[in-house]
DNA sequence: GATTCAAATTCTGTATACAATCTAAGCTCA
DNA sequence: TGAGCTTAGATTGTATACAGAATTTGAATC
């Protein structure tokens, strides 16, 4: 069942995933089965099962007579998805707010954010790597913090959509003094929602990380206008319109 | 490929989210694929595929050691769901309201709400079947309202989780009189969301619609609390714990 | 040169065979 | 009697064969 502890449909899905948001396939055309399975060095069951997964998760489209093709996305699509997944995170932090958090749960935020400090003030600038890290760990916590797995569900899955996530735009623009300042506007956003949570102030989480969702169409907008040289760096960007 | 015009995969999905959704398989207990099949008149492939898309409706939920097994759910993962779908409902009609819908589909959702209002005046109390039916049309409405396709399918995501849709709870309730005034007053909220979006109103739209989709969980309530003797006709009640 | 039709090829949807894994029953030993 | 091991049966994950549909190619006609 599984080579190197991984089944065959991990393989295709990570495979076929990774070929997709890097652009290796031409949008809008179809992915041939058996090409693609032999190239992902499995057949074409486990693979049909990746395809069906990615289909799910928005990344390709089924064809109405028959196979999938690579989905395409224009800039209000990503629009939209960043604000989904700002609205869904936003009712977690509500939630989170409403119904109180443990103070352990509550303690791991709080460190989270620490490391994300001691990130930003690094000797050598910013310390990005370790940033990234943080920031995820900390929208994986306010997922939890909802009590609803349900909810946590859902930001995975919205988080999956190319450039939907909250890590989305974080990995490519280190170097650039504005978009680090950005960086530290983001942190003191993290504060602030942190704050709300623990102060049961739910209305007031709830509009903090919707606006701080909106931070990665900022970064979204300012990479393709500003510094479209970096555009091709960017994991899933080759799969919104050019337009 | 097809057998009336239907695929097996979608003969073996409709089956098993049918055979599923009315209780005929133990909660938490594998579903052996051979047995099911042959019960579906299909053979494995479809079956799987079919397996794997109730799991991402969250129908179904995998095992580590292999197989799937009949999800299970609380209380409250229904209100969660019930929320959620209301919190992105609500985010349609604040996009709505905020992008401007055009005057045809205002016109249709308009349409709707007086075929609702028909339905409630009948002559022999209430005509449940429109007002099913023409609820229905006025929520697909309101996600189309949006603008935003990816919107759009992810509140027909959350209406296929058991009992979360806006229609869940309507179909067993038509002769109890407290239920009828909440259908008057579901209506009432419906011409007020429609008022909102029409004016602009974005916050007043996104809190009118959560609000309205809490009456699925107050529904939900007075069913199992008030009326138990007609849980067993609830299509999906039998997944929640009894508890 | 463009268009339409037909044949051939490609491709998907489905069924099934096989092997690896898991489950459970039965047996042994303390 | 109960716990642990062994083996047999059952079940899943994967590969592949086959049939039918879709697309493309090529030829013939206008």
């Amino acid at each position: 069942m599984s080579i190197g502890n991984l089944s065959q449909l991990d393989r295709a899905l990570f495979g076929l995933r990774s070929l997709v948001i890097n652009g290796e396939f031409e949008g809008g055309q179809r992915l041939p089965e058996v090409a693609v399975a032999k190239q992902l060095g499995t057949s074409r069951t486990p693979l049909r099962q990746a395809m069906d997964r990615l289909v799910a998760e928005g990344l390709l489209e089924r064809i109405e007579t028959g196979g999938c093709r690579v989905a395409t996305f224009t800039r209000d699509d990503i629009a939209d998805a960043i604000e989904l997944r700002g609205v869904i995170e936003g009712t977690a932090a509500r939630m989170a707010a409403e119904r109180g958090v443990s103070a352990d749960l509550l303690g791991q935020a709080n460190d989270a954010l620490e490391g994300i400090d001691r990130a930003l003030k690094a000797s050598d600038g910013v310390n990005f790597e370790c940033y990234v890290r943080r920031n995820a760990k900390f929208h994986a916590l306010l997922a939890k913090f909802s009590g609803s797995a349900l909810i946590r569900r859902e930001i995975e899955r919205m988080s999956l959509l190319p450039l939907a996530s909250p890590s989305a735009f974080l990995s490519e623009q280190a170097a650039i003094p504005d978009f680090q300042d950005s960086l530290r506007y983001a942190q003191r956003q993290h504060r602030a929602i942190l704050e709300a949570i623990t102060n049961r102030e739910g209305a007031r989480a709830e509009a903090l990380v919707r606006e701080h969702a909106r931070l990665a169409l900022i970064n979204f907008n300012y990479l393709t206008d500003v510094q479209p040289t970096l555009v091709k760096d960017v994991q899933g960007l080759a799969l919104v319109a050019s337009t």
